[in-house]
DNA sequence: CTGTTGAAATTTTTT
DNA sequence: ATTTCAACAG
């Protein structure tokens, strides 16, 4: 496969610089690529070329931010290959061999999961750990506050949801409890000595209970290079290692691949500093911008040519980013002359957006784009909610990204702690979940049989011998019955599922109102067990990677659904669409309130913002409702005035072409929509004060 | 110790 | 609106 013809046939379609990145040799390797560069491209290629000139793509490690996104780099590797394999002169057979899928892909969690569970004893971690997910180390973490007694002070203690935020951040930027709350949450540093305490115990506790969180997985992982044996054992096992996205990985990151390729051969980075929008999970764009100098010998390859958006659009956006207050990469330029000038467009307010909203994606629908090609975007989850219960209201269909997903629904959670307990039986959280379904049975019980539990080793028999109060009296058997056959059984998953959901159901009927959609949820998901091989992959695979919604279990969509996409800006990282509207570009909004403490949240709501607007090809829409609900708490008639994102200031609003929502057209089509909106935000002002 | 009720506080983005 | 906590009845 060495031959030139080959080589070049993989190549062809690549920019230069794109192909420089591609074919580049051992040393370490940090491509800049500005939005819509063709960077996942250049990768897929990277990785082709890699495996077409001799490396064993199991000696491959892929990172990349999504378990999605690595899925489809590998899918497109073998479509290289499999081109390859088309074209005259190359022998088929040695393509064949060649394909993809044997690469190490996945998130850094992920990899995690994997690595430590063949070697993670080197460390004194056993192969057989749980994960805990975001809302399982909070449950936890609760445990512990319980106990402590940090709930019963005089002044309210931090909700258990920030305290985890804490204890994330400290562990992932590798910085001092202290330090942290100065810089993050100046309004819990009265509790730094409570805090301390409370963390103490939830590392210990996380021992008992032989679980792992998110950050442990990066944390052991980290701890696991250190090791002589293990961590020489890992370091041969790759050729290669990859790194998408890497402006949002973090310092414990950064760390396992200087540990993973030492001295940088083999390393490859990919990434744009001005698409850095994960700070709060301590990501730094340090990593990206040091990398040079942290690995001497380094070749830069910048990407500039971009291939999604038209020469408007980017006109538009490269203004805004341009405001930013360091700027790494150059302007982005594009050969697609064509096009129309983004709009921005002034609403009235969120119902009247939402109208503009659907009068558009239906006339782009009857203009031949279909939903699927075209986004909404915007900052929060709740953003969407008016025009998430207005498309539904028209039977538009939607999928959205980024808020509540199947698996954070309670009725699902509830029985995937039956599934838990039994891979785990010394999980606290599963226990403390799954026990206080049963009449009769609440916090303090339930605590009481998981500590017995504990002290059995996990054997289910200990439960028998307990006497439950009256009201469980008849269900205790049959669940101490259920819970050891799953403990023991060798049953296909899905007979295991089926046998809790039997158990379940009744317990669903009588602690949940909407009991009925809840048991189809759950049938489906015995459905979806039969893809897993095992327990123990399922539940890893869920909680590593939670499908957004049930639909995404459903394996290749059907072509005749189409359906609107809705996502937060964060989870649109990565994706490009038709025709995108960002909604909500106001002050508040974008920048959003809680960002606005200090100016490098603000550079960071402003490259988010970018983020945003870089996701579109040909149609790019930005609205602003002037007047917005205050619906902090609970539902009033309160409303503020907005003001237009101040990420789009007068130079910048230049390259937009300006519209107004269909309200502004109705009321006055004849006035100038500058002026009438002035005036009407005047009268309204005063029309408050009374 | 459980389960209910009412009052008080409440900070976004996600692996 | 939702979450958290204290108070109280069973």
């Amino acid at each position: 496969m060495d031959d030139m013809p080959a080589i070049n046939q993989l190549l062809k379609g690549l920019n230069p610089q794109q192909r420089e990145a591609a074919c580049h040799g051992q040393g370490p390797l940090l491509i800049v690529a500005g939005a819509g560069t063709g960077k996942t491209a250049t990768l897929v290629h990277r990785v082709a070329w890699l495996i077409a000139t001799g490396t064993d793509p199991a000696r491959i490690l892929l990172l990349t931010f999504t378990r999605r996104a690595a899925a489809e780099m590998l899918r497109r590797v073998d479509g290289v290959f499999r081109q390859l394999e088309q074209t005259p002169g190359t022998d088929p057979g040695a393509t064949a061999r060649l394909r993809g899928t044997r690469v190490w892909g996945g998130t850094f969690h992920a990899i995690a999961t994997r690595l430590l569970r063949r070697w993670g004893q080197a460390i004194g971690l056993p192969p057989q750990f749980s994960i805990h997910d975001r809302s399982d180390s909070e449950d936890l973490l609760n445990v512990v506050r319980t106990e402590l007694k940090l709930a019963k002070t005089d002044k309210r203690f931090p909700k258990k949801g920030t305290c985890t935020d804490i204890y994330s951040r400290c562990v992932n930027s590798q910085k001092k409890l202290p330090r942290v709350l100065a810089d993050g949450f100046p309004w819990c540093e009265d509790w730094v000595e409570e805090l301390k305490r409370l963390f103490d115990g939830y590392v210990d506790r996380k021992e008992t209970s032989g679980v792992l969180d998110y950050d442990d997985l990066l944390l052991f992982w980290h701890a696991l290079m250190a090791d002589p044996q293990a961590g020489k054992s890992i370091r041969e096992q790759f050729d290669c290692v990859l790194v998408d996205e890497y402006q949002d990985t973090n310092t414990l990151q950064a760390g396992i691949l200087a540990a993973l390729c030492p001295d940088g051969q083999g390393l490859t980075v990919v990434g744009d500093d001005a698409q850095s929008i994960y700070s709060f999970r301590a990501a730094t764009v340090r990593n990206i911008l040091d990398f040079p100098q942290q690995y001497p010998g380094t070749t830069i390859v910048t990407l500039q040519q971009n291939y999604r958006s038209t020469q408007p659009i980017l006109s538009a956006t490269n203004g805004v980013i341009g405001l930013a207050k360091e700027r790494f990469t150059k302007n982005l330029w594009s050969q697609r002359n064509e096009g129309q000038r983004p709009t921005l467009v002034t609403c009235q307010d969120e119902d009247d957006q939402a109208e503009y909203l659907i009068r558009h994606i239906l006339a782009h629908c009857e203009g031949g784009i279909d939903l699927r090609r075209q986004a909404v975007l915007f900052r929060t989850s709740h953003h969407s909610m008016s025009l998430e219960a207005e498309l539904a209201r028209r039977n538009i269909p939607f999928h959205k990204y980024g808020g509540l997903k199947f698996v954070e629904t309670a009725h699902v959670k509830d029985l995937m702690a039956f599934l838990r307990l039994a891979e785990n039986p010394r999980d606290v959280v599963a226990g403390g979940r799954l026990l206080p379904l049963l009449p009769g049975i609440g916090p303090g019980r339930a605590r009481q049989l998981m500590t017995k539990l504990q002290k059995a080793g996990g054997d289910f028999q200990v439960w028998r011998d307990w006497t439950p109060p009256p009201a469980a009296e008849s269900i205790w058997g049959k669940l101490v019955d259920l819970l050891a056959d799953l403990a023991n059984t060798k049953d296909k998953l899905p007979a295991q599922v089926h046998r809790v959901r039997k158990f379940y159901t009744p317990i669903l009927q009588r602690v949940y109102d909407h009991a009925a959609p809840r048991a189809r949820d759950l049938e489906q998901l015995e459905q979806i067990a039969s893809r897993y091989r095992s327990r123990e992959r399922f539940l890893t695979e869920i909680t590593l990677d939670p499908p957004n919604s049930t639909q995404d279990f459903a394996g290749p969509p059907h072509l005749d659904d189409d359906y609107l996409i809705l996502s937060t800006i964060h989870s649109a990282k990565g994706l490009e669409w038709d025709a995108v509207y960002v909604i909500h570009a106001a002050d508040g909004y974008i920048p959003s309130d809680m960002a606005t403490r200090n100016p490098e949240e603000i550079e960071e709501e402003r490259r988010l913002f970018y983020v945003a607007l870089t996701r579109a090809k040909d149609w790019l829409y930005v609205c602003c409702p002037l007047r917005f609900y205050v619906h902090r708490y609970g539902t009033s008639d309160r409303h503020g005035y907005a003001q237009l994102t101040r990420f789009l200031p007068e130079e910048v609003v230049e390259s937009f072409a300006r519209d107004t929502s269909p309200a502004f057209a109705e009321d006055a089509p004849a006035v100038d929509a500058q002026a009438k909106l002035t005036s009407q935000e005047i009268r309204r002002w005063t029309k408050d004060l009374w």
